[in-house]
DNA sequence: AGGTGTGAACACTTTCACAGCA
DNA sequence: TGCTGTGAAAGTGTTCACACCT
């Protein structure tokens, strides 16, 4: 039972929990696939499908109990923790993640601020000093921080991963627009603005050519 | 030649346009297909298989002509226009969008700001007046826009779409973590922090259970 | 030789369909 | 009856291998 599990299973198990978590009739009891399926924009067998990779949480003829379900889907995900969180770069994008409630409010902590900016260094961030990115490799290690969010230059990144690596950081939100060479037990997931409006922009121009159904990217 | 083309060909299309306007060593003549795949992170029978599903537009024995091969891909991804981009949501997400000067460099230009908060309706934006979200639909058509940016919250999310979609919008971009009921005419591109952050938090719970590569092999 | 273009093989993902249990 | 869990079938996307051109 220990499969490999794709990148597309694991995007809908985080929407499942999310429909789960803010359901909007009321406490029910159960649920079954197909009204997951339904709000999640995907069909029934392929709710039971990701489900069963990781056990039998249903009863047949009555579906799944949502809290039973949900714990499932939050140790599943490892969410039954929090998560600290080093931001790296301090600029626009960086003080948008900070502010987002959401992340906090779904365990995700932000611990350390770093910036190259020497006009930046030093000033606070809430209850954060902004410090310099020089201190990164040196500084990780006494946060115990999980993961990092890079949300710098392009030119810079590669760079500043690395450090972050040597900081023994093994997960890191990539917001800059280059593919990140790192050893392979380093888990990076990207997130490229202008590669989404670029894919945006190639609907729109054929429109005839889409492949999916709408609702669902894909990706970052 | 009209096959469907999937989301995955697109943003490889997207990445092999990035790589080859910002090359590094001077001004090449010619790329081959394995020197792309290698700063693609990717294969070279993939870049071939990808460029070749819109024409063929390489040399046997000497690869694709450099500046041929962007102004295809240019082409093929329909950036060789500017779109105009109707920004929903005048909060911390879409002020750091705002500012981003990598869309505009792109041919991305915000030509309108909408919000619900009175207290920001009014303000200006750079050369643009914040408006009322009510005027969307009213006001949508005169700008001749073509994608709209919602970065509300979720539960106006889907709400705005539809105005954004009754105002003649075919392309949205979406930072709400719902999933947009709208016709399937409508394309949408959805970003999504906390679920990428959870992605990240399952492949760091299970590191045995990743599946395809997401960044590369070792190397650095 | 060097490198493209592409059918065929392969791998992975989703859907089907149904046995089995509450 | 209703709905899960899951092998088997269908569908998609990726890699292989080689004919073909320069």
């Amino acid at each position: 039972m220990s499969r490999k599990i794709s990148d597309s299973t694991v995007r809908r198990l985080s929407r499942y929990l999310r429909i789960l978590e803010s359901w909007p009739d009321g406490d029910r009891d159960t649920v079954s696939s197909g009204q997951l399926a339904e709000r999640a924009g995907t069909t029934a067998a392929q709710v039971r499908k990701d489900l069963s990779l990781f056990g039998s949480f249903g009863k047949r003829g009555t579906g799944y109990g949502t809290v039973d379900l949900t714990r499932h889907l939050r140790e599943i995900l490892g969410l039954e923790r929090t998560w600290r969180l080093a931001l790296v770069g301090a600029g626009r994008i960086g003080a948008a993640l900070f502010e987002y409630g959401a992340l906090r409010r779904r365990g995700f902590h932000i611990v350390a601020v770093f910036d190259q900016d020497p006009a930046k260094v030093g000033r606070a961030w809430g209850p954060l000093v902004v410090r310099d990115v020089g201190t990164l490799a040196g500084v990780l290690p006494g946060l115990s921080a999980d993961m990092a969010v890079l949300a710098v230059p392009a030119p810079v990144a590669q760079e500043l991963a690395e450090l972050v690596v040597a900081g023994g950081i093994r997960g890191i939100l990539n917001f800059a627009p280059v593919r990140l060479r790192l050893p392979e037990e380093v888990s990076v997931h990207n997130v490229n603005l202008v590669a989404e409006l670029e894919s945006l922009a190639f609907d729109l121009t054929h429109p005839d050519r889409l492949a999916g159904e709408n609702g669902q990217p894909v990706r970052a």
